[in-house]
DNA sequence: CCGTTTGTTTAAAACAAATTAAACATTATG
DNA sequence: CATAATGTTTAATTTGTTTTAAACAAACGG
């Protein structure tokens, strides 16, 4: 380690507050500020990191280091990188917000729409069977009606979160939105 | 109450099953499960409800309804209605997964901008400072530079966020996403 | 093989978040 | 104005989540 000199402090600093930024944004979106602070921490550097040099950096245990970077892995927003001569796993940042962007939103919309595609496919059968049960009271009879025109609407939502995911996944929205964007700013000035 | 008829049990089991649908959505972006289900709750009543209704549905205090009442207000993804002659609050569930998807995410995003271009403008200038700094070691310098440049890319990153807010909350985005995927399912039948 | 290094799992502890009941404040009404 | 009804805040409790240290398992190199 070399001497911490003025500008090696003020270097420390201004990662400091890079970090902190990011750590608030995974808080933003419900992630464990700690698993926060570890992205950021791959983010900042410029080479990949090992558990060790990880544990050393966040002062925390190995074991979180090693539950931190699955999560981190399986959201797409770290990779695994191998180095020869390297016995040691090493971890890697996605730097592309974009991608970053992408692989979060996208599996959780995907998420949102298989886990509520199949409570509607549980659901809707029992009130169509109340709608077509003569026996029953009007009032409950109205009400699955009610509720299975409401839930055939909201079909509607789904399918936009799917076209979404796929927009972003292989239509390059991002992109297309920033350049169109760009024009009219053109256009305007 | 009515008594509880067959018809009546079945109206409640589907229901059962769309609020676990929704009460996982909520717990997918890092809401509380028990406030999802105070969602799930007024999404599913056909009419407005009351703090006490809440809570009697949800069989939890008065308390814990009152705060989960003001983060779903907060969130404005449900709204307090007004109707004569009664004293107490009524709210309401924004109906519309739509809106709810708008607010819900544009919220987080704007939040998401503020928060990292305020690090940014932080960091930047000390980033520069040290970049200018000719006593300052080589690597030292060279790290800023990097750094730098690369947070200078993410600003792109910052823009697109904002569009993305833009186009939801003014530009109708979803709305064409879909009619756009409409026309394609035609053309291509 | 054997010892060493590395990463994972686990059970316990420390910590943080949600929940409650009760006190408090506010508003409405007679 | 006094009372009752309603909603909010608070402090204590309960519950759930994170974190750790240590045990364990797997892989590696000699």
């Amino acid at each position: 380690m070399s001497e911490p000199t003025a500008a090696h402090e003020e270097l420390e600093e201004a990662h400091a507050q890079i970090k902190n930024g990011i750590a608030d944004t995974m808080d933003i979106y419900g992630v464990n500020r700690s698993v926060g602070q570890l992205y950021a921490t791959l983010y900042l550097s410029d080479e990949p990191m090992t558990l060790d040099q990880l544990r050393d950096e966040l002062g925390m245990s190995k074991g979180s280091m090693s539950l931190g970077v699955r999560k981190l892995l399986d959201e797409k927003i770290i990779h695994r990188v191998y180095r020869k001569g390297e016995r040691k796993d090493l971890y890697q940042a996605e730097q592309d917000f974009f991608q970053f962007f992408i692989s979060f939103f996208t599996r959780r919309w995907e998420r949102e729409k298989n886990v509520n595609l199949h409570a509607i496919k549980q659901a809707q059968p029992r009130y169509k069977k109340i709608m077509e049960d003569t026996t029953a009271p009007d009032s409950v009879r109205e009400e699955a009606t009610y509720q299975y025109n409401k839930i055939n609407e909201s079909l509607q939502y789904y399918r936009f979160l799917d076209i979404l995911v796929e927009e972003f996944e292989e239509g390059d929205l991002a992109q297309r939105l920033l350049e169109k964007h760009e024009a009219k700013k053109k256009e305007g000035s």
